[in-house]
DNA sequence: CTGCTTTATCCGATATACGGATACTATATT
DNA sequence: AATATAGTATCCGTATATCGGATAAAGCAG
C-alpha cells in the first residue's frame, strides 16, 4: 500500500536536481518516472519556485524557495549552535578555512565554512557535496560510524576526485582503523589537488558523532610538521570545546 | 480541477515548519489541513530526512535533506558567482559584515555572508529571514520592485522588530523614493537596535535588480560620516562591479 | 526543408489519497 | 493521585485526484 507517492517523487526529483541539475528528459530517465507524470511534477515543483529553468536551454535547477526552506536548518541547528563560537575563535585566531559539516546519506554537507580571504579555496563552501571518502572530513564522520554502515558504504561504487583519492575499500578500512585510534584525520590532495585538510569528530552527550570540524590550508601548509601540529592542537580543542557544550564529557560512553 | 494537491500540501508544510517549528497541530491549524492528512504528511517527510522530530517535544523542524538540497541553489547561482570575488574583496578590505541579498517573496534571504570577526552580529547569518521593509538590504530590494508589487506589498501588515522599525506605507514610500533617487539604502537599528547597514542594488543585463549588496556594522560606526562615506564609496563600488559581471551597463533600460 | 529529440497536453481507468471517526498517549489541572 | 484535556496515531470506505499511454506541438540538428 503505497502512500503519499506523489509526495516522495516531486521529493526525489528536488534531490536529483540538486545533484544533477539539468533537463527533464535526463530527469526522467535517472528516475525512472514515466514521462507525463515528470512534467506534471516539474511544472508543479517550478510554478511554486522550488526549481528554476533556464528559459533557453529548458534547464532545470534548485529554486530559490529551497534555499529559503533549507536555511532554516540551520537556525534551529544545535550542534551549529553550540559550536558556533569555538569555530569563529579557531577561524579568528588561524589562517586556514574553518568548517563545520555533517553527513548526509553517503555525501558531507557543510554548515559552517569561515573562508580566510586571499586563500582562494574554490568549492570549499556551501553547496558542493563530497562522498564520505574524501577528505579528512568525509573519513572523520565515516570512521565513526556504525561498523555496518561502513561496510555498507565501501561496497558501493567510490568515486575518484583527483589522483590521490583513495577509493580501495581495503585502503579506507585500514584508514578508518587509524582514524579511530589517533582521534583525528589528515589528507592532502585527495579533493582538491592543491588543498589538504584536518578533522576532527564533534560528540554529543551521548557520545554519538553529530559532526565534524574541518581545517583546510593551501597544500604546502602540509610539509610544515610544525605549523601542522599546531593546527591539529587548535583542532583537537575546537572540536572538544564544541562537544562539551553539547553535554559530552570525557570517558566512556555513558549508561542510558 | 486541482493538481499535485499533495505535493503542494507538503511543500507548504516545508515551508511553514521553515518559518515557525513547532509542534503537529499547530501546523494543521496554520495551514487548515485535517489532521489526519497532516499526520500523514508529516510522517513521510520525517521519514526522508527532509523535516526532524524532537523525540522529546514532538516539535518538528526543517531536517538535514533540505539544507542539502537548499545548499545546492548557490553551486548553480550566477549572480553569486559573479559577485563573489568583489563579495570577498570587500570583506577583505573592510572591517564590517558583508552580505549579498535576493527577495524570497515578501522576505530576504542571504546567498553570501562573510562575518568579520569580534564584531558579533548574531541573526546576520544564513537562516534567519527578515521581512522587506526592515534593514537596507530588504528596503533596497523593494524600492526596485514592480510599482504594483510594492504597492501589495505595503498594504499587508508590517512586523517591527525594534523600536525603530518603520511601518508606516507612507513613510516607506518616501523612502523607497528616496533610495531609488541615491541608488543605496541606509538604516541604523531597524532590525537590531545595535546595528545599522548600508546596501545598493545590483543589476543583471536586463537591468533587473537580482539582488543586493549590504554592509553591516555595529551602530556607533553610523555617527561617523567619514567612515560611513569610505564603506558607501566601497558599497558602491562593489555592487556596480557585481553587475557589470552580469553584464550590465550602465545607461537606459536596453531594448529587448 | 526533413527527420528526430524534447516538451506539452488529453483523457479514461483505477489505484490512491482524503478525512471522519476512534483509540491511544502525554500533559495539565484540581 | 485522579480526572480532564490536549495532542498523536491509526483505520477504512468513498470519491476523486493521479497515472501513463497516446497524441500533438515545438525545438533543434543535419
Amino acid at each position: 500500500m503505497p502512500t503519499l507517492k506523489g509526495v516522495r517523487r516531486s521529493l526525489q526529483v528536488l534531490e536529483y536536481l540538486a545533484l544533477n541539475p539539468g533537463r527533464a528528459t535526463d530527469v526522467a530517465e535517472g528516475l525512472k518516472v514515466s514521462w507525463a507524470t515528470l512534467h506534471r511534477t516539474l511544472s508543479e515543483l517550478e510554478q511554486g519556485g522550488f526549481i528554476s529553468r533556464d528559459p533557453d536551454t529548458n534547464r532545470y535547477s534548485i529554486g530559490a524557495r529551497m534555499w529559503f526552506i533549507g536555511t532554516s536548518y540551520l537556525a534551529e541547528h544545535k550542534v551549529l549552535e553550540a559550536s558556533r563560537p569555538y569555530l569563529d575563535a579557531a577561524a579568528e585566531a588561524g589562517d586556514f578555512t574553518v568548517q563545520l559539516v555533517e553527513r548526509s546519506g553517503r555525501l558531507v554537507v557543510t554548515l559552517y565554512s569561515y573562508q580566510t580571504v586571499g586563500e582562494v579555496i574554490t568549492k570549499s563552501t556551501y553547496g558542493y557535496h563530497f562522498p564520505l571518502h574524501c577528505g579528512s572530513k568525509g573519513q572523520v564522520l565515516l570512521a565513526y560510524s556504525a561498523d555496518e554502515d561502513i561496510k555498507k558504504f565501501l561496497s558501493t561504487p567510490l568515486e575518484v576526485l583527483t589522483p590521490e583519492t583513495i577509493n580501495q575499500p581495503k585502503e579506507l578500512e585500514k584508514l578508518i582503523k587509524d582514524i579511530r585510534a589517533q582521534g583525528y584525520a589528515r589528507t592532502v590532495g585527495d579533493v582538491q589537488q592543491f588543498t589538504g585538510s584536518l578533522s576532527a569528530p564533534v560528540f554529543d552527550r551521548a557520545h554519538a558523532v553529530v559532526g565534524a570540524v574541518c581545517f583546510i590550508a593551501q597544500r604546502s601548509v602540509f610539509s610544515d610538521e610544525a605549523k601542522v601540529d599546531s593546527m591539529l592542537e587548535t583542532l583537537l580543542r575546537t572540536a572538544q570545546s564544541a562537544s562539551l557544550a553539547l553535554g559530552w564529557r570525557p570517558g566512556a560512553t555513558p549508561t542510558g
